[in-house]
DNA sequence: TATTAGCACTCATATAGATAGAGTGCTAAT
DNA sequence: ATTAGCACTCTATCTATATGAGTGCTAATA
């Protein structure tokens, strides 16, 4: 097969194609698609431009004598020519309103309302993941004695996260020596970001005076303990009923894994995790999810930031044949919307 | 329609019907039915019995001319027989093991493997709703400032439970002064269970001497409100996927129906609030659950104890037509298992 | 050279009719 | 009280057939 960009008329057609397959789901035959689109060619020609497509692997056919679906360099073509002009549209008919998120305090309640927002108005599958206390500021530490040998590490940041871990001690140690621990901790620590304590401040501080050092030493080492396996960051999910009513899914089987891997969650965080990484809106198109076949399903997301640094992610999963039109704006604004806000509630 | 109790034969009649019927899915007929069940009864007489069992609303036609299946009502006589009798089987082939809960520190955790567990062992969906904590014995109150008038309130549990709410205030309070409600609080609160606290010993409390009067005041006022509209206790889930196999989920429409259902979690709260104060294995059949239609649903349901308080649900959710003799059991056992270790942890 | 008209062929889908199978209700005989 | 027999009903399944939309190919056209 020959290399080719593809000319201004095939693109066109193409992207019409990949349209007209998005709304009506079935394979796109030359005939009613010339008529329909009032393009000035005849149906010959429109297909022999298809043959051309096919042969260049944007399209295929379900079998002979069908009409063309897109496969998924066809999709992908379709949204990065998407991406080059979305933004002019990104705040018109989009309707995550900034207010509501002013008046929630609490952090998991205002993921629970976007995940909602999400998948009410793209339709489909909302998800968020929270955002990676490594990028959060420490405001206060305690520790708790729970039975003698099992305390309670808490660390609240400045959003308010309250991050809390068991870590059972070696030996027991009674709650009044945990309040020096507690106070000491505090106030070497606190301003400073988890992953900075993690990496640098923990050893720093080994070696720090003014405090008897068996205080110092154990304060550091629950420290170390609690921080070392963190949590994975919750992924909130609203609207998986909307997985239903996709016309692909008729068939049982490949819903129920569908839902498999949304609730098993693990492979998803890995994924949302890596597109966290990414800068903007990113996303996932059919068998591009490489750690598993999730068949006819696609991921937009994009990722947030506190400050510069990306530190979760929002967007929806829906069927690689969806209205990547309205999705992909509404996806990268709420992004930027959680972004702001965010930012905002730190500082 | 006469009110009369089932005779033996009726009973036994019925109670193979509904048998026949989870296991088949099918409406059963008068002929195969004798015949696969040896009861040395002509057919003829069978459809007799099968017209009375249905006169009394054990039974329906889906059409003229289609076997029997049974009625909410035929289901309820069935699991309530099978009530009386389960008993002996309780222990035989359920593998909840209860070496799993004592390796898991964190409560969440725990409970996560035991809704994997339900849904993995009975091929339904599990649900458990969390430990409400107002039975839980507060072991350590903390008061943390997040901004001039924002403050985190947090309430350790014996139990390791990690109780946070955030609190404005109308003036702002600096962190020192936090400091001394939070030790004043635990002094005074510490051993009592949050709904002792909230019923009778703020107010008690609210004449205590032996402390600066203005904290006292201004941190019993802070905990009234903390405690006020609490969260409400977490639903967990798990094998939603076990509900599309269902065969009588064919019917997209209803499936939907149903997702909505476990999604929204409120109702579904609601629904096992109510049942938590049952006393034992409790289950809803189709119809019986009145806050909603949840169509060819019914749940079955346990309530777990810490010490005497019943604190939280453990179930399964599955079609109406389930295996009950697997399932009751199950649920049953996994209750008392919760129960056992939940007392034991708190002791 | 690019486009188009025409034609034979393919495949999926929809429709209608026929048939088989399992079930019921009723009546009369045991 | 039970059963055999019979006419009737409803569903599911199969078959055949028609229809429509699509393709690829070739030859004519601009």
């Amino acid at each position: 097969m020959i290399l080719k960009q593809l000319n201004e008329r095939e693109a066109q057609v193409l992207k019409a194609i990949v349209y007209e397959y998005i709304s009506t789901g079935k394979p796109v035959g030359s005939r009613s698609f010339v008529q329909k689109y009032s393009f000035s060619l005849s149906p010959a020609t429109m297909r022999n431009i298809m043959y051309d497509l096919e042969q260049m692997g944007y399209l295929s056919q379900p079998h002979t004598s069908a009409g063309r679906i897109p496969t998924d360099k066809g999709y992908r073509f379709y949204v990065d020519s998407l991406l080059d002009t979305y933004e002019t549209v990104a705040k018109n008919g989009v309707e995550v309103r900034e207010e509501l998120l002013t008046r929630e305090i609490e952090l998991d309640k205002i993921f629970m309302s976007i995940v909602r927002m999400l998948s009410l108005i793209s339709k489909y599958t909302g998800i968020a993941l929270m955002p990676k206390p490594d990028f959060t500021v420490v405001k206060h530490i305690e520790i708790i004695s729970l039975t003698a040998n099992d305390v309670l590490f808490i660390i609240v940041t400045r959003t308010g996260i309250v991050i809390h871990k068991n870590v059972r001690l070696s030996s027991p140690v009674n709650q009044d020596e945990l309040y020096k621990y507690s106070r000491f901790l505090t106030a070497e620590l606190s301003g400073y970001s988890l992953v900075e304590i993690k990496q640098s401040l923990i050893n720093q501080l080994r070696t720090v005076t003014g405090i008897e050092p068996q205080v110092r030493d154990i304060a550091l080492d629950i420290t170390e303990l609690a921080l070392k396996d963190e949590k994975e960051p919750e992924i909130y999910i609203d609207g998986i009923e909307n997985l239903l009513h996709i016309p692909d899914m008729v068939e049982t089987e490949k819903l129920r894994e569908v839902l498999r891997f949304i609730e098993q969650k693990d492979t998803l965080r890995k994924i949302m995790e890596e597109l966290r990484q990414k800068e903007g809106v990113f996303t996932l198109i059919g068998e591009e999810i490489k750690e598993i076949a999730i068949p006819c399903c696609s991921i937009i997301a994009s990722s947030y930031k506190i400050g510069n640094s990306p530190v979760g992610v929002v967007g929806i999963i829906g069927p690689t044949r969806m209205d990547y039109e309205k999705v992909v704006p509404l996806v990268d604004y709420t992004g930027k919307v959680v972004s702001n806000f965010l930012t905002q509630m730190t500082k």
